[in-house]
DNA sequence: GAGTGGTCTAGACCACCAA
DNA sequence: TGGTGGTCTAGACCACTCT
């Protein structure tokens, strides 16, 4: 073979790929902590920015998270909430007036922080889809789901304001069956609903609101709400933690 | 107020928002070159470690792209695959002989990159989910899919090596209308499915073969067919370039 | 108080890209 | 060929955590 024509790797790629190796084998569990970087610097004879490097790159994959003083650790991650897509939303769910979270099998409800109600104008997308002017006034409920005292999700639910103004829907506390149910007795039961999935990184204040560890991405779900007329009642953006959640739609093949 | 009290922030962040401010601002465009690196060391006088962290924080949001040689660039992002998740399986789609794809609306076919074919052991989860003991032979199909020459995503489907093996289904190209109508031949027609969907930063390799700037997440999407008989017939697991789909999920409330 | 990671400096050599 | 980003060194001071 060919001398030297295949050890062209940087250095901090191979420390990498070593302490990575550490892990996929267990001799570093979740939790654990890994060698600091001065031990880096002893063992494989670099200069410290250089086992940084090597840091970085696992934290951009999301397997290591440093803390300040104490060290860099493997991440664990965080039980998972299975996310039933379909199920959860049935009309039986919330028109008994349950909570939606129930169907999603994680054994407790999540703490819901409030986080305001308010009347703004629409963005551009959110108006054309509930079929308002764009500019005009939607109902705006912003919230964050917390499990086990970690934040999870953020959610900012769109109304047409001209509907839900005066009505329990603009109150903090929706009262049973939530929003739904309230749209219901309205008359704009909500009976057909799309999701749709995408995933990027956060930007820094997602980041920060939703606790997220470096080299964590966010799942948007946005849900639109449809009447019996086919009208959109709802809008509905979510921000996940992708750590936390797994999405399962299930659905016949017809 | 406090003296000195607000003022602590890091230069890299502060250089890091300047940047944002001109991304989001339009001052600096989709494909844009950005100052570089001796730029930035010029204009706020700073080393160039520290330029250098400035634009990590961009990479790490997906906001950036540097290129050897060239500078840094405004991401340009890709156009998005509308992936819908329950149209396309429709038993018309595929019984009539048509492409899974086509029913995504991207108006033309993706590439297929038939990446082999091959009986192996089943990992644990895959086996326990085809309902054959842990290190059984599974069938394991890999694909590559590419639209416009770009990788968007990776496929590995698993299936029953005693009930594939010597059919169509080992074969490179599967015939019309793909698996699924084999099965349905093999009177194992898939029903029913489930899809899991998650979302994590990629490996190496798997940043690799989809051409993955950093920043870029992958989305996860493991899909589990039934048959009449709730028996599993298959496992799908993809891998999406996050940047070039938006999965859709529509559905009706009860 | 000792050790950790966070930030920052001031240099260096290299491979790659564009003019 | 000149400028770009990629890698790397050898120091420094700080805030924080742990004990």
């Amino acid at each position: 073979m060919p001398r030297g024509a295949e050890k062209r790797q940087p250095k901090y790629q191979r420390i990498a790929a070593a302490l990575k190796d550490g892990i996929a084998s267990g001799l570093y569990g979740p939790g654990d902590r890994l060698p600091g970087e001065s031990d880096l610097m002893a063992t494989y004879g670099v200069a410290r920015m250089t086992a940084r490097q090597a840091f970085a790159a696992l934290q951009a994959e999301g397997l290591v998270e440093p803390r300040k003083g104490a060290g860099v650790f493997v991440r664990e991650f965080k039980v998972g909430i299975r996310r039933r897509g379909i199920q959860r939303l049935a009309v039986e769910v919330w028109s008994a007036g349950g909570s939606i979270w129930a169907a999603d099998g994680t054994g407790h409800d999540p703490v819901v922080e409030f986080l305001g109600v308010a009347e703004e104008p629409a963005p551009g997308a959110v108006a054309q889809a509930l079929g308002v002017p764009v500019g005009a006034a939607v109902l705006v409920r912003r919230r964050k789901f917390l499990l086990d005292g970690r934040p999870v999700m953020l959610a900012t639910s769109y109304l047409d304001a001209a509907l839900a103004a005066g009505t329990p829907i603009a109150e903090p506390d929706t009262g049973p069956g939530g929003v739904y149910a309230r749209l219901a007795e309205l008359g704009r039961k909500p009976v057909r609903f799309r999701e749709e999935v995408r995933s990027r990184m956060p930007a820094p204040e997602e980041a920060k609101a939703l606790a997220l560890g470096p080299g964590t991405p966010v799942v948007l779900v946005c849900r639109t709400a449809f009447d019996a007329d086919r009208r959109v009642v709802e809008v509905n953006e979510m921000a996940l933690d992708s750590a936390a959640y797994v999405l399962e739609y299930e659905f016949d093949a017809v």
